[in-house]
DNA sequence: AAAACGCCGGTTTTT
DNA sequence: CCGGCGTTTT
């Protein structure tokens, strides 16, 4: 059948080995997902398997959702019944049936990270510890890597006896998990915990996942954590039946706990088990290949491989050394626009990629000002933002009084006359009787809380009010109504500034996320909601449409490909880090090299090193070399090399671009912003709203759309402007700047090919 | 109770 | 340089 025959003798015999352990080693652009889910398609539809007695486990919302949506190319509507999912949420799934077993109720929620960080830092406080020795991180850290590691409190006090810090920290520890409990929450740590916990104190549990879980495949296999191998190990030990999927050379993740030894180590883990290695890659051109293997092959790999391809051998990665990030921005911008006209690129086609967050900063001020429309992963994200979190906060006290950490979020936002020492003793309230703080305010009066007591009144009115109708009214009316109830809306209104402004215009975001929500849901609750949010979040829904350069991470850029990939910085003290180079660690640099890796894989036909002499970073310049990465690239093979050690080399006006965006960065900001307002920031924005129900409208190639169709007189409407009125068209190189009255928001000019206007009849 | 000031620290990120 | 957070000021 035609499934098989779309595979190459290796892909073919990782998908007909079905039986036993099998570790399938998958380099880059060597097809992974294709194998994954025609193993998945084989096994249903060949070999009989019910879908539902299939598990599948990826790492991301992204991957699950790509997987799922492939498996369901192949063999239909069957998928709906397997488990196919993140670690996360198919614990989750179990927790929600079992975790009455470990004394929690079915209905706890899910503490993120920032949570975490808030319960942990109050924790520290009240135990009277010096927070410079005891600091929230160092904390949070270690308590993580003691989850990661499997160590509950008791065998973590019992490991550290005799080391006084960590002794403290032992407490501190047990504080947190009872501090969880108290608010019926558990963490993301705990999620894989718990779900072993009940495995392995409950035969029958063991037994029934075991036995209905014939086939278990895991992908991304390099990133698991031992946490994650055992439960993987206890749900496949009944049928042994896994298949896994990973690349040595692609862990980038062991300093969030990922073991790379799980990968290494599996064959001993797995009697028996059979190793496929997928080394022909169908991606990049021949050329860009062998930078990567140039620069992997420095690092000691236990699974030798070497990727190979049958593609064009392309033209060679080129490198470009230029004095500062300005002027390393303007080279690129010289050369996307010299691909979009030469080559017929389209923005959407190009990658920049970097080391830290902070990196995007002077490629952003040059984009804006040569008008190149960009969207960034990362950074800033929709869910962190305060008033979304304060929204969150109002839904998750509406649904679980106990939650002591929203409650104190919200009870003075807007501000309601509670401060800080009513709060506080109302927190010693409720320790001393053991019940939530809502509780306490509840009863205001019984605890002589006479201070707050009509403000708390009023607060607890309101929120009793919200509880009774939260079930019988849709979500989005619940927040509505309760933007309102709370005076939260009003207060923004009331401040009247460009921020506040900003912030009602995310809330109504989150509305249309709660909108899109009930649409979709099967059977829509406000819990299912909230848990959504809080297992959802960024990097997951990279679209490919819309027509824009997209800046990045190393990190997130993982698993994605484009047409033409720029790695930036590529210095040392940048990448490598500084921290790597001066720790000396042979390991940490192995894995800032698997980082480089994978940046150089993600490009499929352009690839630019590109790196500085001069760089500020954190207010100070520093002189950089060459990172080592691109000295291990033999100088033949790359284009450009004469470039980097000739110190003569001098662009146009690099000290002038340095000095306007300096002193004029402001002004500059605020001028393009609103060129670029429907495309850049909005983007940017709300993506991970939009990857949390990645259902939203799909949006219309800017780069077919007719422009004739715009003149004066014309009526159009913009997404976020709402309706307006053309004034006059201007040309500008090959697109047209609109000036438009809108209605509601003003006078405002936009780029036509990146507005998004649609003609009002 | 809320605004203003001043210091420190600062890879990478999913769930 | 820039944001977060604790402390001081009003």
């Amino acid at each position: 059948m035609n499934l098989l025959e779309e595979l190459n003798d290796k892909q073919y015999e990782a998908v007909v080995n079905t039986e036993g352990p099998c570790l399938i080693i998958a380099g880059a652009g060597s097809g992974k997902t294709k194998v994954l889910t025609h193993k998945i398609a084989y096994l249903i539809s060949e070999k009989n398997i019910k879908p539902w007695d299939i598990l599948a486990i990826t790492f991301t919302n992204k991957a699950a959702n790509e997987m799922k949506s492939r498996v369901q190319n192949l063999i239909g509507d069957a998928v709906l019944d397997m488990w196919i999912g993140t670690f996360h949420s198919i614990c989750v799934r179990i927790l929600r049936k079992q975790i009455e077993r470990i004394g929690f109720s079915k209905d706890f929620i899910i503490f993120d990270t920032s949570d975490q960080k808030t319960l942990i830092k109050n924790i520290i406080k009240n135990a009277n510890l010096d927070d410079k020795i005891y600091s929230d991180k160092s904390v949070m850290y270690e308590i993580s890597k003691a989850k990661n590691e499997m160590q509950d409190t008791d065998e973590y006090k019992k490991k550290v006896k005799g080391d006084f810090r960590r002794e403290k920290i032992a407490e501190l520890y047990s504080e947190y998990q009872k501090k969880l409990k108290e608010n019926n929450a558990i963490d993301f740590d705990d999620i894989i915990n718990f779900t072993i916990k009940i495995l392995k104190e409950n035969d029958d549990l063991l037994s029934y996942y075991g036995n209905k879980f014939k086939y278990v495949l895991v992908d991304e296999y390099q990133d698991t954590n031992k946490a994650q191998f055992i439960l993987v190990s206890m749900l496949a030990s009944v049928n042994k039946n896994i298949t896994v999927v990973g690349d040595n050379d692609q862990g980038i993740y062991s300093f969030r706990g990922a073991d790379i030894s799980n990968i290494l180590n599996f064959e001993k883990d797995f009697p028996g088990s059979r190793i496929i290695k997928l080394e022909q890659n169908y991606r990049c051109t021949q050329s860009i290949l062998d930078a990567a293997n140039e620069v992997i092959k420095n690092n000691e790999t236990k699974y030798e491989k070497k990727l190979w391809t049958k593609n064009d051998k392309g033209n060679k990665p080129q490198i470009f050394r230029a004095e500062t990030e300005y002027d390393e921005a303007n080279y690129i911008v010289s050369q996307i626009n010299l691909l979009k006209i030469q080559e017929y690129y389209k923005y959407k086609d190009f990658a920049i990629l970097y080391r830290m967050n902070s990196q995007s900063r002077a490629i952003e001020d040059i984009f804006r000002r040569e008008n190149i429309p960009y969207k960034i992963v990362g950074g800033l994200k929709f869910y962190e933002r305060k008033e979304i979190k304060d929204i969150i906060a109002y839904l998750r006290l509406i649904q679980n009084s106990s939650d002591n950490l929203s409650l104190n979020r919200i009870i003075n936002e807007p501000k309601r006359g509670i401060g800080k020492t009513s709060l506080s003793n109302v927190e010693d309230l409720s320790n001393k009787n053991s019940i939530s703080m809502y509780e306490i305010i509840k009863d205001a009066a019984k605890y002589g809380l006479n201070r707050i007591y009509t403000s708390a009144k009023d607060f607890v009115d309101m929120i009793e009010e919200l509880k009774k109708v939260k079930n019988s009214i849709k979500i989005s009316e619940l927040i509505t109504m309760t933007l309102e109830k709370s005076g939260y809306l009003e207060s923004l209104k009331k401040e009247n500034t460009i921020e506040a402004e900003s912030r009602i215009e995310n809330l109504d975001e989150f509305l249309t996320v709660a909108m899109e929500y009930e649409e979709q849901a099967a059977e829509p609750s406000l819990n299912e909601f909230l848990e959504g949010i809080t297992l959802s979040s960024d990097v997951d829904d990279l679209d490919d449409d819309g027509n824009s350069v997209t800046l990045m991470t190393l990190h997130s850029a993982k698993g994605l490909e484009f047409p033409i990939v720029f790695l930036v910085g590529m210095e040392e003290g940048i990448f490598p880090g500084y921290r790597t180079i001066s720790s000396g660690d042979p390991n940490e640099m192995e894995e800032e090299r698997r980082l480089c890796y994978v940046g150089i894989t993600r490009a499929k036909e352009y690839l630019f090193f590109t790196c500085s002499k001069r760089r500020t970073i954190f207010g100070s310049t520093s002189y950089n070399e060459v990172s080592r990465f691109i000295k291990e690239i033999p100088k033949d093979m790359l284009d450009g090399y004469d470039n980097i050690e000739n110190q003569d080399f001098i662009t146009k006006d690099s000290y002038d671009i340095e000095w306007t965006y300096k002193n004029n960065y402001t002004k500059e900001k605020e001028k393009s912003d609103f060129i670029h307002s429907d495309n850049s920031n909005s983007t940017f924005k709300f993506r991970s709203a939009e990857s949390f129900l990645k259902s939203l409208n799909v949006k219309k190639d800017a780069e077919d759309i007719d422009l004739s169709k715009y003149k004066a007189g014309v009526r159009v409407y913009h997404k976020k402007f709402g309706e307006g009125t053309i004034n006059y068209v201007e040309e500008e190189g090959d697109d047209f700047k609109v000036d438009i009255e809108f209605e509601k928001f003003g006078h405002k000019r936009l780029m036509a090919r990146f507005a998004g206007l649609e003609i009002v009849e």
